[in-house]
DNA sequence: TATATTACTGACCGACCGGTTAGTAATTTC
DNA sequence: GAAATTACTAACCGGTCGGTCAGTAATATA
């Protein structure tokens, strides 16, 4: 009965083996961010990409793969655009940090891929084989860049020079927790934080801090 | 056969109804802060206080009054400590900042406490209830304290006029965040951070950044 | 239109874990 | 020392979830 009535309707499925695997890195960056990592039922990603669990296994070998090849697709070509941008730069190391920061958190901050930075924050030491894949993909070589700028500005005398290794992780960090915030407390809080007063006040806070200008008062410690 | 032989061996358990408690909240400590909250297993809290997990059920209702008798019993008390410091404090707001943030870290940082401040940054998203007791018990308190002391700075004119708000959570981002990296990558990186290096390098900075002596350069915006 | 191929489904497995409870043994009471 | 009390144990329950695989239906081929 039912055949007769379903002869020009919808397949039940489709086959779409060239679709798919973008489709369920899209669903699984959804519901990695949304819940983290451990949190994140196969299950449910792949009802988001509109398959069953089963067809995550004919693209994906396991939960981590999965997470590692959503990593490469989105983290990976940021941080390379980000390479380029600084060993292209012809400005001032003052606007260089100031754009880079900026940058930063409109490719990644303001967006869901934040969430990832947040769920390795949070999650790494649960998980070590992902943890050191990220740290090598994308902590070492962010590290790195931060560190670059922060040579360029001391080389050119406009930074004083500073432990720029120590410095590197103290600039970094407002700029992680407002990341981490964002996904976290940020909900509870009356007033929410203001993206944008919050990196102002941060960017006017490390730039005095850095420059070399002398300061007036003669506090050399 | 075995009676005759246990006469005298000692009891399988015993009955030590007013230490559990304190040696439950202990071995809970350690595990959430080995684990986080999620991961934490109440057969591994029963097993390192010594006991079974039943014995869990008759002094802590679940999990979630566990981990929250373990906040009070050991951040909350941290945190009247602190408001009594800063209320009495005599010196200048610039030692005051500076020694609050150093005591913070000799106090939490330094010790396991330091993993629940972690694993409520990292989870507080997944478990909104343990979230909301935290913001109310911990963060809010904390927060409070800190503008007071931006406040104190700024009417003594030791420190520029700032978005104290802001500044507030600037500020604190890199405690929070060294406290994250000895729960996360720390292990990870070739040369771990050197806690000592990495807060003086962040004093440093945010002491030239709030202090309200003119720059000698004329970047006023 | 018949046959072969394969992308996809969904039921299933086994391990895990928060929470419960019937029963037991340590201690107290009389 | 017998009886009453209760702190504690350990087996168990129900729900969850990563991962598997036998079977099926959509498509390609001829």
């Amino acid at each position: 009965m039912s055949t007769t009535l379903e002869i020009k309707s919808k397949p039940r499925w489709e086959r779409r083996k060239d679709a798919r695997p973008q489709e369920v890195l899209a669903a699984a960056l959804d519901i990695f961010v949304e819940r983290g990592y451990a949190a994140t039922r196969l299950d449910d990603v792949a009802a988001r990409a509109g398959v069953s669990k089963g067809t995550l296994y004919l693209y994906f070998e396991n939960k981590e793969e999965l997470f590692k090849a959503v990593v490469r697709e989105n983290l990976v070509p940021a941080l390379n655009e980000a390479e380029d941008y600084v060993e292209n730069y012809s400005g001032s190391s003052t606007d260089l940090l100031r754009e880079f920061i900026l940058a930063w958190w409109k490719r990644i901050g303001e967006t869901k891929l934040s969430g990832i930075t947040k769920l390795m924050m949070a999650e790494s030491a649960n998980f070590p084989d992902v943890a050191s894949f990220y740290h090598e993909e994308v902590i070492s070589r962010g590290n790195a860049l931060i560190i670059r700028v922060l040579e360029r500005g001391m080389q050119s005398g406009e930074f004083r020079r500073i432990d720029k290794v120590h410095a590197n992780l103290v600039i970094v960090s407002p700029v992680l927790m407002l990341m981490m915030w964002k996904h976290s407390f940020n909900a509870l809080q009356p007033h929410p934080i203001s993206t944008n007063d919050y990196l102002d006040c941060f960017l006017d806070l490390i730039t005095r801090g850095l420059h070399a200008a002398p300061l007036s008062f003669s506090n050399t410690q």
